[in-house]
RNA sequence: GGGAGCAUAGCUCAGCUGGUUCAGAGCAUCUGCCUUACAAGCAGAGGGUCGGGGGUUCGAACCCCUCUGCUCCCA
């Protein structure tokens, strides 16, 4: 533009040839690096650039990591995110879904968090007492692991120091590495009150955990009974579902024959797992299986140990697997166990811990289980009782830890009865008190609690809660909280059997951690041991619950279970459940996989806050989110676009003697009517739990319309000032709209919001109030967007199409005279379009626009329209005739306009009306 | 085997009570721009028979039936 300028560059360029390393800018600049010089356009650019970000003293980009740091430490000191009861104030709770504490921040995490952050960060500012309670959870088996690995690496066996040891090396573990997730998601932002840290093996947890199973139990709702477990015969230790790696192995079919009753020959039954052949308890076969039909009812005998077992009949047999019958053995398959209890079969554990066949076995008694399959398809060759064998490919498990083949394994465990508890909590959530967001997880929590099993709250641990119930000598159990209660009742009720605590043998076995998880809600208020204490009366109920989907049954269901049975009233209101995070091609993160990247290394490349808003900008509630980097990329940039604005903004000299232009009351009026129509839409999908819109509305509201629209028609011509009343007015705005940010990108609006006005001595924008949306004027936002949708683009699409470069002014541009509303808003499209003169006329002549709304032309250029812009207009032309034939077909339509609602009809003449007159302007323009 | 969902632009998804704010957003792509806040940017553009078929209706992405293909939960 101005000479001065360009001559500044070219000065600037030859120092730089002659002596780069004493340039007086860089002399000046003590926080900006310049970059080496590569090539001389190279050096001449980046030399440019950082003249001007050395004008406005501000980094050009955006640099977070000192930033987020600071403001973290600030918000601690000042304790913004303790809360205390507040009877003045409204409770906003969240309690956090505490993380496994062995466990690292992940993806999933960082979802969740996130979407918690925003909400309690949203409520504080919005005046409510807010409190983010966090947490973890002692994660009985994945802890236990890593103790016990760790302890081998010392040469130390867990069985040989026994468990008190054992315990306080856990104990220690946990001191000393456990909980470094909650560190991590101070890097996230997360808003937590870490006053409240809560642990559910800290004492007062651990002792609601026993009360409640005390409890449990004298109500009857506490039972043991017989349970499948995956057990590692190597390990010597019942491992969970998860635990369990599924392998296809090759191995033999083995047709065995069993002898039948009165001489009728055999029937022959194709098994894996001949070494429990003695075991068997039935044979089965389908109902509707014309071969055997016959049979059921009689007797068959089983080989090798010849014992009489009956053949029963049942459709859950596989017709066309092996030969359609099926061996029956209760003790070491499910589905044998299974059709056990169904038909009442005996069971017969021919299978000792360590994997070698016990006693009831009879035969082979000590053999390990590989060598007796061995063992006994030799036998039943040499006794002419195998028919064939067969090589198949089937599935099976093996233990994650050892490698040892995982035998299905009939225990007792502890059992908490589910219909009395499922009921009323299923009944809160079809009834709304509870609502879940999206609502299309109520389905499947309604076929979950209406099919609910009784919950196996046992584990083969020591890390957790030993269950507390106590053996006499003759199997009498005695549950009490302690042993010296259970040695109260003991003697009063046994005292043949029991002189001391001695006598008293403690069930080895752990609580299950979701049984802690479980009273979270309530138990972090120690609304157990304290049950009518000042924090749990204000605090409880929570708010809102978030939590992925995967785990509505085993924690969201069973903690409404918990708050309805212990304070009858529903833990929270509304539970939000997010989406798994996968990669790009769907598969769920996984440490295996590797397909998971750090979440810090994230956060250290994009931002936290960068990072927030890439997770949220792809996430809408339930659904799954396939994570891409692109996203924590768009949201870095967003973060240093709003930093460009504020670059922007702070470098304008204000001017008061410049006065206020029509132009700059339009901009101010019409942004202020945005962000208040922007914010009640946002509100709005906040109610609805669809956190990701509500982020769209903000990120286009600020991008878009304050960057893009607001600030230029804004900006004054470079070198000049800005009215001082305009940029107090805009500061003001920018304010309301980081205050509007906040809760999405806590840092960069921290900062931002201090840099912009003075602010005093323990101010924050996390504590300052939420912007409330005032009125909009709906007429201005329209009209305006009529401008911009049919003039504006209009004219930079003619700018682009015929090679005008921006600065060259338009002028002669004429508005149809019907249209005269739109010279109050002319000024914009003057300033954004830079266009001169303009008038209004009856009939336009020249190079005509006809929008929907608007009509205007320009002096028709000498040239004849492109043939390509020809093209483009006669398509038009065609597309709207077709439409009007489609609209008058509807409008000739009796039917239609019979049944149609009136203002129905009205539209579609209208509709009629604008294209007909939309078609009359193209032909205008098209033939002259 | 029983249940719960999903299918809309190349990708990820909106689309609420059936009707021009109904076919939309972001990303990606393409075109033109180093324009004195931002190339991590600016100004534009193209792109979809709403999974297939049938029905209800004056009118269907939307309601009903059916088929196909995916996902999850329980077994």
């Amino acid at each position: 533009m101005s000479i001065g300028r360009k001559s500044d560059n070219a000065l600037i360029f030859i120092t730089h040839h002659s002596s780069f390393i004493t340039h007086p800018f860089q002399l000046k600049s003590s926080n900006f690096e310049l970059p080496p010089p590569l090539s001389p356009k190279i050096t001449c650019f980046a030399t440019r650039k950082t003249w001007i970000a050395m004008q406005a003293e501000i980094p050009k980009n955006y640099n977070p990591a000192e930033i987020e740091n600071k403001w973290y430490q600030y918000w601690l000191e000042n304790k913004y995110f303790e809360s205390k009861p507040n009877p003045d104030k409204e409770p906003f709770t969240i309690v956090i879904p505490p993380p496994n504490v062995t466990g690292v921040l992940h993806m999933g995490h960082m979802l969740n968090n996130t979407v918690q952050d925003v909400l309690v960060r949203k409520a504080r500012m919005e005046g409510k007492e807010a409190l983010w309670v966090p947490g973890t959870d002692h994660a009985s088996i994945a802890t236990e692991a890593k103790v016990v690995a760790l302890l081998k690496e010392q040469g130390i066996n867990k069985q040989d120091i026994g468990r008190e040891k054992f315990l306080e090396h856990a104990f220690e573990w946990k001191e000393k590495y456990g909980g470094i997730i909650l560190e991590q998601l101070k890097k996230l932002g997360a808003s937590c009150d870490w006053s409240r840290t809560r642990f559910t093996m800290e004492p007062d947890l651990s002792k609601a955990v026993i009360d409640v199973f005390v409890d449990l139990y004298n109500k009857g709702l506490i039972y043991r009974g017989v349970r499948m477990v995956n057990w590692d015969p190597q390990g010597q230790t019942a491992l969970s579902d998860e635990e369990v790696i599924h392998k296809e192995v090759r191995s033999k079919l083995y047709y065995v024959k069993y002898e039948l009753e009165n001489g009728q020959g055999f029937l022959t039954v194709a098994t894996t797992r001949p070494e429990t052949i003695m075991g068997d308890t039935a044979l089965c076969v389908h109902p509707e299986d014309e071969r055997y039909k016959h049979l059921i009812g009689q007797k068959a005998k089983v080989p090798l140990v010849n014992r009489w077992v009956t053949i029963i009949a049942d459709d859950y047999i596989d017709i066309e697997f092996g030969t359609g019958v099926l061996k029956v053995t209760p003790a070491h398959d499910i589905n044998d166990y299974n059709l056990g209890i169904k038909h009442k079969l005996q069971v017969i554990d021919v299978l000792n811990q360590d994997g070698t066949l016990s006693e009831a076995a009879e035969i082979m008694v000590g053999e390990d289980r590989f060598i007796a399959r061995k063992k006994s398809a030799k036998m039943l060759v040499e006794q002419g009782l195998l028919e064939n064998e067969e090589e198949i490919t089937n599935s099976v498990g093996t233990s994650e830890r050892t490698g040892a083949v995982i035998e299905p394994r009939i225990s007792m465990q502890w059992f908490l009865k589910m219909e009395h508890l499922a009921k009323p909590a299923l009944e809160v959530v079809e009834n709304d008190i509870v609502k879940l967001h999206p609502p299309k997880f109520k389905g499947m929590y309604r076929a979950w609690m209406e099919n609910v099993h009784d919950w196996c709250i046992s584990r083969q641990l020591w890390w957790g809660q030993q269950i507390p119930a106590f053996y006499l000598s003759d199997g009498t159990i005695v549950v009490a909280s302690t042993k010296a209660e259970a040695l109260a009742i003991a003697l009063e009720k046994h005292p043949d059997l029991v002189k001391s605590e001695a006598d008293l043998n403690q069930d080895p076995d752990v609580l299950d951690t979701w049984f802690s998880s479980w009273l979270w809600p309530i138990s972090v208020f120690d609304g157990f041991k304290n049950p009518d204490n000042a924090d749990i009366n204000y605090y409880y109920p929570t708010n809102d619950l978030i939590t992925a989907p995967e785990i509505l049954f085993f924690w969201v269901a069973r903690m409404i279970m918990a708050g309805l049975e212990y304070k009858k009233e529903v833990p929270f209101t509304n539970v939000y459940l997010t989406g798994i995070v996968r990669d790009k091609q769907g598969r769920k993160m996984s440490k295996s996989l590797g397909n998971s990247p750090d979440p810090l290394d994230l956060m250290i490349k994009y931002s936290a806050d960068g990072v927030r808003i890439g997770m949220l900008l792809s996430s809408p509630a339930g659904n799954d989110l396939l994570f891409d980097e692109k996203l924590c990329e768009q949201g870095r940039n967003f973060t240093n676009k709003v930093w460009n604005a504020f670059r922007l903004v702070k470098g304008w000299e204000a001017d008061a003697s410049v006065a206020k232009t029509e132009l700059d009351e339009l901009a101010l009026n019409w942004l202020r009517s945005r962000i208040n129509q922007a914010l009640a839409e946002s509100n709005d999908l906040f109610t609805k739990f669809r956190i990701s819109e509500s982020l769209h509305v903000m990120y286009k509201l600020v991008w878009d319309d304050f960057c893009s629209f607001f600030l230029e028609m804004i900006k004054p011509v470079f070198g000049q000032p800005i009215s001082a009343q305009v940029l107090t007015e805009t500061l003001d705005l920018f304010d309301e709209l980081l205050r509007f940010t906040h809760p999405f990108m806590p840092f960069i609006s921290e900062e931002i919001w201090h840099q912009l006005k003075e602010r005093s001595e323990g101010e924050s924008i996390c504590i300052s109030a939420y912007p409330s949306g005032k009125e909009v004027d709906q007429v201005l936002l329209d009209q305006v967007q009529v401008l911009v949708d049919e003039m504006l683009i209009p004219i930079r699409n003619h700018r682009n199409a015929n090679q005008i470069s921006p600065k060259t002014t338009l002028e002669g541009l004429t508005i149809s005279a019907k249209y005269n509303w739109a010279s109050s808003y002319f000024p914009l499209v003057q300033k954004l379009g830079n266009v001169g003169s303009y008038s209004f006329a009856e009939t336009l002549t020249g190079q005509v626009f006809a929008g929907k709304r608007l009509e205007w032309s320009l002096p028709k250029e000498d040239k004849e329209i492109s043939s390509e812009e020809r093209q483009k207009l006669e398509a038009e032309l065609e597309y709207v005739k077709g439409f009007l034939v489609q609209v008058d077909q509807k409008l000739s339509n009796e039917r239609f306009v019979a049944n149609a609602k009136p203002e129905m009809v009205e539209k579609e003449r209208q509709k009629k009306a604008d294209a007909e007159a939309k078609i009359a302007a193209l032909e205008t323009v098209l033939n002259g």
